[in-house]
Parts: structure tokens; C-alpha cells; sequence
RNA sequence: GUGGAUGUAGCUCAGCAGGUUAGAGCACCGGAUUGUGGUUCCGGGGGUCGCGGGUUCAAAUCCCGUCAUCCACCCCA
């Protein structure tokens, strides 16, 4: 059997790394200037973290989709599905409600879900996840929703769409699930097998039906925020109103419905156009509650998380430039044998300033000049018995040609010299250009 | 789990009313060029035509099955 990666995983390749760190460097500026702590957990927990934290309407769908196993302990663990309670799980572990309040984490890394993959959707995906515990007031939430906006600013994407609703405290979403039984029931025969099943496990997920019967049936119908309390109410109506001082763009959904038990309150999308079906970029929402769920002390939380992969797509889509690979600044040629290892020394002693390569065996001018262009190299450096003689190494300027022979001594003056005219990480255009 | 499309070189693809030895472009290696790159020219390596079976004198080509990939449904933390 021919070797291959695990349906739905796939290679990050060298030239795919850039735009990758561009994310996840962009999420680490943000979030960090907003006093956001990176924390990193395990990519796999105890089963128990995430079925604790998900609920019985969802463990149904939910369970099926995680990667669950026995490992030689006997212990059941699964790949995480998700970052919420892994971290949640270590705020516990770690006593972090006794640190200054509210603690803000953020993290990145892989996931796993065993769903069947398309676009947009694979078994391992990336996200970058924040998590603001132990507060209450709506002003962490709307922060919450415009540093989501911020790291996707700060990308260079623009015209995505921040949905905002609320689900509402238990008790509204008893009500709102009540009125739907009760609005849905006497129509029961006219849904489609889905929206039946929702209705009796999860009413409001009924909201997400694809199924046009179900949405004509749906349509006149109340909406979770139409049945807020006064002060659930008083807490949209607070993260709205900050959102809007800030200037935040956002658009009400009064429809949105979380599919699993513990949001409360907030609830949020970010969706974008033109990456296929799953649109959505990411979203979050509020758990109050959950952290006890876990089994520490009953502090609320507000958290969301975006897909990396997402992210990527919608960019590419909306042809954001990202940055390229670095490039060398010099790629030495050794013309005899004698001047593989030297060339290779003289690399090592230039790398606290720059990028310097070299190649590995002995190569004529012609195709060690090739081997620096390919390298992507601003200068190609010539070692031969000439330059052994002089002490000098040949330097050629590959976009202009001109050449000079410098004192091997000097070198690392020339490098200085040369990394403060140009930074070393610079797309190929303007670089070639700017190194005349 | 369901449906559609697609599987030919590392990549993008042509070839497919069955017919000799399976092609192109790009990429890679070498030469023109034994001290000067990019351009150009010449040459080369690289293929179980996804896999298995069937039809046929003959299958990359037709048929059946299977696997994989992509997109969508489903699901969505």
C-alpha cells in the first residue's frame, strides 16, 4: 500500500509556512497588546473533559465525531475537538481564578473532529482560540468580538460579517424551546426527520434547517432574542452599545443557536464569502456556568475560536497579499574542495545577522551562480584559490551584476551594513529592486 | 452515511469513435560554458495510465467492481 496522509490531514509545506505564521503572529500581536497570555494544552484529554463540557442535547451528534481511544493505561482520551475545555480544564487545574481577574488566555495549534471532509472542513484543522474567564460584564464580551474583528483586520481581510446574537440565560432558553415545542408540534408531520429529531432534543437548533419546508415553517416564528429576559436584555443591549461606540461593525441575528448546552447570553459569528459552504470563519459565544460544569468554582467565561485553514482560504479569496518566504542575503560557492568547508565555516560565522547559505560540494562559477539564484540569494559569494591567495571572497550582486572582491575580515561589516539598508524579510519584487 | 465530478511523469494536463515503443508544458539533472547566473539551444532521467476483474487478436481508451481525491448533502463544538 502506497504511504499517504490520514484522510482529511494534510502536509504544511515550506512555501505554506509564511502565510501561516502571518496568522498566527498577527493573532499573537493583537491579542497579546489587549494583555492576552498564550497558553498552550495538551492536544489530547481525558474523554471526560469534553463530555462534560458538552451536554446531553449534543452528545449524540457530537460524541460520534470525536476521536475517542483507550491507550495502554486503559485510560480514554480524546484528540481535542475543540480548545474551550482543555483550557478551561487547566484554569481549574492551575487555580487560576485566584490570578488577577479577568484572566484572558489565547492559544493555537490543531484539532480534531471525525467528520467527512470538503472544503473548509478537514480531520485535523488549526484554530486560534481565546478564552476571557471571570468576568461577567458585557464590556469583556464585546472586547471579546472586536479582537476577533482585530486579528482579522490586522490579517488584511476586510468585508466579513460579524453576526450577533444571544441565546439567552436557562431559564429563556426553557421558555424559547417550550414556544417552539409548542409553536412546531402540531406541525411535527410537515418537518423533515432533522428538524424533528432537533425539536425534541435541541428546539432551537431547528433555526439551522436547510430544508425549505422547515424554514417556511420557521419563518413567522419568535426568535431566541425576542425572548429575553430584562436582564439578558440589559446585557445585549450593553455589548451592543459598546460595539457601537467603538465602531465596530456587527449585524443583529436574532436566529442564532449554539448546538451545544453550555452558551449562555452572547453568542457570535464571523462568516465570509466565497470559501464553499462552510463560511464560517469562526465564532464564540458566552459560558457562564461551565467552568463549574468542569468542577472549579462557577466563574463565567466568554471565548471563541476561528479556523486557520478558513482564515487562509477567505484571504486567498479576497486576494490579500500575504508575505513571502525569507530570503538569503548571501549564498557562498566553494570553486575547489578546498573551499566546501570553508565556505560552509565562513556561513556559520555570518548567521547571528543574516540569512547565508552555501553549497555543498564543489561547483563551478557558472552552476554556483545558478545555485545562489535559485536560492533566491541577493549576493552570491565566489571562495576559489584567486580569493584564497588575496584573502578575499568575490561578491556578485545578483540582481545588478557588479561584483567586488572584499576582505573575508570585512565581512561581517558588510553583512551589518547591508541588513540595515534592507530588511531581510521582503517580498521577491521589491527586494530585486532594491538591491541595486 | 448519501450524491456528483475527477484519477495518465514531482506539478498542470493532452491522448480515450480500442491498434506499433504513452505525449506536452513546467520542474529536475547534464551539455553548449574547466572562473560567471537569470535568457536561449541541445540532450537526459523520471510512468504498475489509481487498483482488481471482464470483453477483445489487441485496453490508458469499452464494461463491472473497488479505492482515493475534490465539491456538495448530512453534521457542525
Amino acid at each position: 500500500m502506497k504511504l499517504r496522509a490520514v484522510k482529511g490531514t494534510n502536509d504544511r509545506l515550506p512555501a505554506d509556512q509564511p502565510r501561516w505564521h502571518h496568522v498566527i503572529d498577527a493573532a499573537a500581536r493583537v491579542l497579546g497588546r489587549a494583555g492576552v497570555q498564550e497558553i498552550t494544552t495538551p492536544v489530547f484529554e481525558f474523554a471526560e473533559v469534553f463530555e462534560r463540557s458538552v451536554g446531553e442535547a449534543a452528545d449524540l451528534v457530537v460524541q460520534k465525531e470525536m476521536y475517542t481511544f483507550d491507550d495502554r493505561g486503559g485510560r480514554r482520551l480524546t484528540l481535542r475537538p475543540e480548545f474551550t475545555a482543555g483550557v478551561l480544564r487547566a484554569f481549574v487545574e492551575h487555580g487560576m481564578h485566584t490570578w488577577p481577574s479577568p484572566v484572558k488566555l489565547w492559544s493555537h495549534g490543531p484539532a480534531f473532529r471525525a467528520e467527512n471532509v470538503q472544503r473548509g472542513r478537514y480531520r485535523q484543522f488549526h484554530q486560534v482560540n481565546l478564552e476571557i474567564v471571570g468576568t461577567a460584564a458585557p464590556v469583556a464580551d464585546a472586547e471579546a468580538i472586536a479582537l476577533f474583528a482585530d486579528v482579522l483586520r490586522a490579517l488584511g481581510l476586510r468585508g466579513v460579517r460579524v453576526a450577533l446574537g444571544s441565546v439567552g440565560d436557562p431559564d429563556d432558553r426553557a421558555a424559547y424551546n417550550a414556544y417552539l415545542r409548542g409553536a412546531l408540534e402540531p406541525h411535527a408531520e410537515e418537518l423533515s426527520e432533522t428538524s424533528r429529531e432537533r425539536l425534541r432534543l435541541n428546539p432551537m437548533r431547528v433555526l439551522d434547517a436547510k430544508d425549505p419546508g422547515d424554514r417556511a415553517l420557521v419563518a413567522p416564528l419568535k426568535r431566541p432574542l425576542d425572548f429575553l429576559n430584562p436582564a439578558s436584555r440589559a446585557h445585549f443591549d450593553a455589548v451592543a452599545a459598546c460595539l457601537d461606540a467603538w465602531g465596530v461593525p456587527y449585524d443583529v441575528d436574532p436566529g442564532i443557536v449554539r448546538g451545544l448546552d453550555y452558551y449562555r447570553r452572547t453568542a457570535f459569528e464571523i462568516h465570509a464569502e466565497g470559501i464553499g459552504a462552510q463560511s464560517a470563519l469562526g465564532g464564540g459565544g458566552r459560558y457562564d456556568g461551565l467552568v463549574a460544569q468542569l468542577g472549579g468554582p462557577d466563574v463565567p467565561g466568554i471565548g471563541w475560536a476561528f479556523g486557520i485553514e478558513r482564515v487562509l482560504d477567505a484571504l486567498a479569496q479576497a486576494e490579500v497579499a500575504l508575505p513571502a518566504a525569507e530570503r538569503p542575503l548571501l549564498f557562498l560557492v566553494p570553486m575547489d574542495d578546498e573551499a566546501v568547508a570553508e565556505a560552509a565555516g565562513i556561513a556559520r560565522g555570518l548567521r547571528a545577522h543574516a540569512r547565508v547559505e552555501h553549497a555543498y560540494v564543489r561547483r563551478a562559477p557558472g552552476k554556483g551562480l545558478r545555485d545562489a539564484d535559485r536560492s533566491g540569494a541577493r549576493f552570491a559569494g565566489l571562495l576559489g584559490a584567486r580569493e584564497r591567495a588575496d584573502g578575499v571572497v568575490l561578491l556578485k550582486d545578483l540582481a545588478s551584476g557588479s561584483e567586488r572582491r572584499l576582505p573575508l575580515g570585512q565581512l561581517p561589516d558588510w553583512i551589518l551594513a547591508e541588513t540595515s539598508l534592507a530588511p531581510a524579510t521582503t517580498d521577491t519584487e521589491s527586494t530585486a529592486s532594491d538591491a541595486v
